[in-house]
Parts: structure tokens; C-alpha cells; sequence
RNA sequence: GGAGGGAUGCCCGAGUGGCCAAAGGGAGCAGACUGUAAAUCUGCCGGCGCACGCCUACGAAGGUUCAAAUCCUUCUCCCUCCA
């Protein structure tokens, strides 16, 4: 795509893009790396802690790759010095604070994630350890010194929490400083992120002007809300779809969005083209395509781009046999049957059973399973929690909709 | 340094002596229905060989009481105001 003019490639930027701060910069920028000038440095930041790549992610990672494709290089930046330090504010999650063999355990994976998404020529791994561990007291005051605690408080969730009394540590206040100096160290021309990274973004770029640095254009892209259609989708509220995740999965998983979220989904996580897409949403919004068609087809499209197009096509198969025909799934997970939960008969209590089966967590929810209807035995439904059965080989123990065991 | 306020189950958030295993909402789970693990409706949502029983639980540790999430003491953490 190297050659398209700069107007073209702004065109691209801005597909699909929420805001852009600099624009002007932007535009100076481009029309620089046209006339034979080096390519951008498009700066993106990674969580250190949390390694597993979702599809909340991929928004800003394919808007990277576009990037890369009109010829920019990438830089993606571990937050590694930051993330050993740990945050004390959210102690209620104990933030843990990570060591060196982490951060690299965690930074091959990324590799290995991102590979999928961006082209690995163009990228560049960055911790920020490798400079701020060589800092000295001094120049966290100078970095400190170039911004105000009134600005801190413009952020949204600061001023929130400020007003609600709620505790915000100084450490909080460097994060933004830190992140934005990141954009110093690597010379940042744009930094991309989540509309939710804005303030964090701005800081980067009000400090690369106090650092005589030409600020870094601001590309955000729109968030993606989680499976539960509430929150934005993350890791530790478990409302994700990873990258990583199997074909059933991921197949699974998107099948079970709410309606709504179709559109914002198929808008933002797969690469369907300009044109294709707005067929696609036009169709959906004027019924002419069933949605139920439309998360097929969406969950097709990602298990292809995560794995390829026979993988996709095998969950769909399994996923119409399971649940839209309610057959048993292809394979099923097989587990032993010790002779000590038996009695002398080689009977057991069918909620002992589930639990020794670790298919659910408590004698309580197997009870609780059973009482509702949720347990099945070969099939046949077993609705009362004192039964007794005698478990053969060969036998199959179904929990609800998707937990399957086939006893050995 | 002084004065006052707060800490509740996965999350948010009621509850100021018994009727509280703790309202309500969200998330989660199950069932019905269906076009799907969608929507909607219903139910469940601390543990225990458990229908009214016991245990654990409302920041921590003690105490008062027949009885505490609720009262008292000390502690920890947080916030506000004053200095």
C-alpha cells in the first residue's frame, strides 16, 4: 500500500477511527514520510500484566497493522517499569507485581499473539524498563515538575473519585507522566489507543512539546464492549474473547453476544472492507439479514482470522450439533471413576458424583443443578438430587448446557 | 496535630439490636421458549449427605447482650474539614 499519497492514507487512518487529536500534525507528519522522509513511529501501549490478547485489543492493533501497511513502523511498548512497581490504590485486586522472568514470559506471548494480527518486520518491542530503570531520583522530579495537579484532574476518573472521596494514590499520578514520557524515549509520531486511553494519550503529547519533541498525533479507536454487552471487554471481568482461545471458543463465545452487539462487532473486529461492511450493517439494520445469520457468519470470520477457515468451519458444526439440535458435542472430556467414592454395591449419591467429577464446585450447586432440571444422565434428565446411581464405563454425565463428561 | 465520616456477599449498593445468609440492581448459572450460549419470562445465586438443622460471613481483634452487620473498646485502611 506504500506509495498511496498522504491524503489516502489520512483516508485510512480515519476509517473506522473514533477520534484523531492533531490532526494538522498528523497530516504534517504524513505528507513528511511521503516526500521520502523516514516512516512514522506509531506508538502503542501494552499491558504488562495481563498477556492474554482479546479482541477488545485488536481494534487498536488493526488500525497498527493499517499502519504498517502504508509503510510506518510499530512500537509496542511493555509497561514492565510500571508494572513491577504495582499500584497500592487497587489493593482490593493486589495488583501483583511482576518480576523480570514474567515480563518475558509475558512479552513472548504478546510476540507470539500479535504475529497474528501485525506484520512482524514493522513491529518493535519495547520495554520501558530499558530506560526508566536508568534514571536517577532527579529526573522523576524534572518529569514531575512538568505537569500540574489540576491537569491530573481533568481526567475523568481522577476528578471522579477525587469528588467521591475516593483514594487516589501519588504513584497514579506518575502513570500518566511515565506512559507519557514513553512517547519521549521512542520519539513517538502517533500514539494509537482505546477512547478510554485519551487523557493518558494527551499527557504524551503535552510532554513531548515540554521535551521540544513534535507532538504525537492521537488516533483512538472505539472500544469494544465484552461478551456481557455492560462493561468493556477485559480480562478480569471475564466478558472476553481471546485471540488464543480454541475454535469452540471463540465460536461459542461470539455466538453468545447480546443481538445488539452485532453491529459494534462486526464493525470493529473483523476486516471486511468498506463497501462489504456497510452491506452488512445496512442488511442487519433493515432486516434483511437475520441476525442469527449475521453471528455466524461473525463467528466464522473470527475463528478464520485466529485459526483458519477449516477450524471455523468445524465449530459451526459443532456448534449447530450441540445446541442448536441439542446432540452430543464431538469430544467429550473422558474421566476416571475411582473405586473409592463407590459404596459396596458400586453405587454413588449423583450430586457426590458431579462434585467428585469436579463438575461443579459445591455439593450445593449440584444440588441446586440437579433440583433445576440442569443435570443429565446419558441424556435422560435426573432431577433428583438424592439419587443414587451406579456410574458405568462409557456413561455420560451432562451439566448443564455445555459441561460434558464421559466416564472411563 | 485536631474534629468528623466510612469500610457490607463477584461488582455496585440498602440495611443502625432480634423478622438478616443479609433489600435492590448488574454479572453469573439453570429452566421454559426461541432464531443462537440472542431477546423475553421464571427460578437459583456461602458451605455442609441440606425441605424448618448446623457451620462460616458484613475491614481485624476483643467485649456488652438471651440475641450484633447493627452497641462499646482497640487496631488497620480510606475520605473530608481545620492546622
Amino acid at each position: 500500500m506504500a506509495g498511496l499519497s498522504w491524503q489516502d492514507s489520512l483516508k485510512i487512518i480515519k476509517q473506522g477511527t473514533h477520534e484523531i487529536i492533531g490532526e494538522e500534525d498528523l497530516i504534517e507528519k504524513l505528507k513528511k514520510a511521503d516526500n521520502g522522509g523516514l516512516p512514522l513511529r506509531v506508538k502503542l501501549g501494552l499491558d504488562p500484566t495481563a498477556p492474554d490478547i482479546h479482541l477488545g485489543h485488536t481494534v487498536a492493533l488493526k488500525k497498527m497493522r493499517e499502519f504498517q501497511d502504508l509503510g510506518h513502523e510499530a512500537y509496542l511498548i511493555i509497561g514492565d517499569f510500571t508494572g513491577r512497581i504495582g499500584d497500592p490504590s487497587q489493593k482490593s485486586e493486589t495488583r501483583k507485581q511482576l518480576t523480570s522472568e514474567e515480563v518475558m514470559e509475558n512479552a513472548r506471548t504478546y510476540q507470539e499473539q500479535f504475529g497474528k494480527i501485525l506484520d512482524p518486520e514493522k513491529t518493535h518491542l519495547v520495554f520501558n524498563s530499558e530506560w526508566f530503570s536508568k534514571w536517577a531520583p532527579e529526573d522523576f522530579l524534572t518529569l514531575a515538575s512538568k505537569y500540574t495537579v489540576a491537569r491530573m484532574l481533568e481526567r475523568d476518573d481522577f476528578e471522579k473519585r477525587y469528588r467521591e472521596g475516593k483514594p487516589i494514590s501519588i504513584l497514579e499520578f506518575f502513570y500518566p507522566l511515565l506512559q507519557g514520557y514513553d512517547s519521549i524515549a521512542i520519539k513517538a509520531d502517533v500514539e494509537l489507543g482505546g477512547t478510554d486511553q485519551k487523557f493518558n494519550l494527551l499527557v504524551g503529547r503535552q510532554l513531548q512539546k515540554e521535551y521540544g519533541q513534535t507532538p504525537q498525533a492521537l488516533v483512538m479507536t472505539p472500544l469494544l464492549e465484552g461478551t456481557d454487552g455492560v462493561q468493556k471487554m477485559s480480562k478480569s471481568l471475564n466478558n472476553y474473547i481471546g485471540i488464543n482461545e480454541s475454535p469452540r471458543e471463540i465460536y461459542g463465545k461470539t455466538m453468545s453476544i447480546s443481538d445488539d452487539l452485532l453491529e459494534s462487532y462486526i464493525t470493529l473486529t473483523t476486516d471486511l472492507s468498506g463497501e462489504e461492511l456497510d452491506r452488512v450493517i445496512s442488511e442487519l439494520k433493515n432486516n434483511k439479514l437475520n441476525p442469527l445469520e449475521a453471528k455466524k457468519f461473525l463467528a466464522r470470520r473470527l475463528v478464520e482470522i485466529y485459526h483458519d477457515r477449516g477450524a471455523a468451519q468445524e465449530a459451526e458444526q459443532e456448534f449447530t450439533r450441540v445446541f442448536s439440535r441439542g446432540s452430543l458435542p464431538e469430544d467429550i472430556p473422558e474421566k476416571p471413576i475411582e473405586n473409592e467414592w463407590l459404596d459396596e454395591e458400586g453405587k454413588i449419591n449423583l450430586v457426590q458424583l458431579l462434585s467428585r467429577l469436579e463438575m461443579v464446585s459445591s455439593n450445593s450447586e449440584g444440588r441446586r443443578l440437579t433440583k433445576q432440571g440442569g443435570v443429565y444422565i446419558d441424556g435422560e434428565r435426573a432431577q433428583d438430587p438424592n439419587l443414587v446411581v451406579k456410574p458405568k464405563k462409557g456413561m455420560i454425565i451432562r451439566v448443564g448446557k455445555r459441561k460434558f463428561t464421559r466416564l472411563q
